[in-house]
DNA sequence: GTCTATAGATTGATAGAC
DNA sequence: GTCTATCAATCTATAGAC
């Protein structure tokens, strides 16, 4: 019962919002080029969200919960640290491949309204306590080098997100516009990052 | 004679321009708000450019050759490989300090119009192969690990500008919004990028 | 609920005086 | 070169018929 796509007009019309809004922002997007995507008219999404802005904010709660991956559940799985660092970049380019608009879209919303980030940011109430104690458990163990977390998080996050947010320029000036090439040299990012990494922080016994 | 802060209208737009279209992108720059930002009217800036395009077009065209450091200064300068790299990511992340909304704009602009981005970056004539020949060399002498060099460029710019690019939102989840303590942690960046990476290259004797 | 038609507001661009 | 006034196009939002 779970899987049936609804093909209801409120789904249809979330469905072709995210699609326009990740293309073009809050911005360039157009309520015609949104209604057109649902196949609908232009009133109907006046009708189901009042304005262009709630319709927004509804697509963006929607698309930033993607962005913040299931880590709970692995925080504190009994595996070694270089194994849960590894499963945590494989899972996040992974969702990239996915959804490969995702980057540019978050990166530019961000900074477009800050403030209705932080709503949206309190109103999920993300915990990084664990992660941090976690981390720092393992470094006190000599597991790995001693760093600040938040550091070794935000490389994580960069070495997976940047050459998704930063693609066309990326793709033109080290591969030539060749888009097969690019694609291949993400899928492989899941093992030549992890190895980046773990050659960085690992400890070598 | 250089140094001399050119204050006809020609400058005024310009400097105005930049400024709005970086913080609001070109869907969201107006030109009015343009026009304001310079103390002139509306008008004048369709009289000394055409139409907002042409003067997105120029100003893009000015702030996309800041992202391009001068690198061939010192491809070719008879240090070792680990201070090379570092002088690069320090310069890098120098650059962005006193531009930090540079890799928000260019990001979001690369995706929305990557056909220009294309000429633009034709009309530049960037060469990147002295700079993967040298990199190849530093590899065949045994002195860093094997490894695709753009790869390896990719991950230099992406720990370098990722924290940039995603400012408000790692500034808000790691540092509970607390804006001096973020702008210090990007200034350590420069010794902390440089070592996370060295550390992960370089072949330990 | 869904549509057509249109109002109301914004904005890029131009005309014309000085 | 610079300004005011205004046009023409675009876009969000609403009114009203079915």
């Amino acid at each position: 019962m779970n899987n049936i796509k609804k093909d209801n007009t409120e789904e249809k019309i979330l469905d072709a919002a995210q699609t326009v809004f990740i293309r073009k922002g809050m911005d360039g997007a157009r309520m015609q080029e949104i209604a057109n995507e649902a196949g609908i008219n232009k009133a109907l999404l006046h009708y189901y969200f009042r304005s262009k802005q709630k319709l927004f904010e509804a697509i963006f709660k929607q698309v930033f919960k993607q962005i913040f991956p299931d880590i709970k559940a692995f925080i504190h799985a009994e595996i070694p640290i270089e194994k849960k660092l590894g499963i945590f970049v494989e899972k996040y380019i992974d969702l990239l491949m996915k959804n490969p608009y995702l980057p540019s879209f978050i990166l530019q919303e961000i900074h477009r309204d800050p403030e209705f980030l932080a709503s949206v940011i309190k109103g999920q109430g993300i915990d990084l306590h664990e992660l941090f104690t976690m981390l720092g458990k393992e470094m006190e163990a000599g597991n790995i080098r001693k760093m600040d977390p938040r550091e070794l998080m935000i490389n994580i996050l960069g070495l997976s997100i940047f050459p998704f947010a930063a693609k066309p320029l990326m793709q033109l000036i080290f591969f030539d516009n060749d888009k097969k090439a690019y694609k291949e040299f993400l899928k492989q990012r899941k093992e030549t990052v992890k190895d980046f990494i773990l050659n960085s922080i690992l400890l070598k016994a």
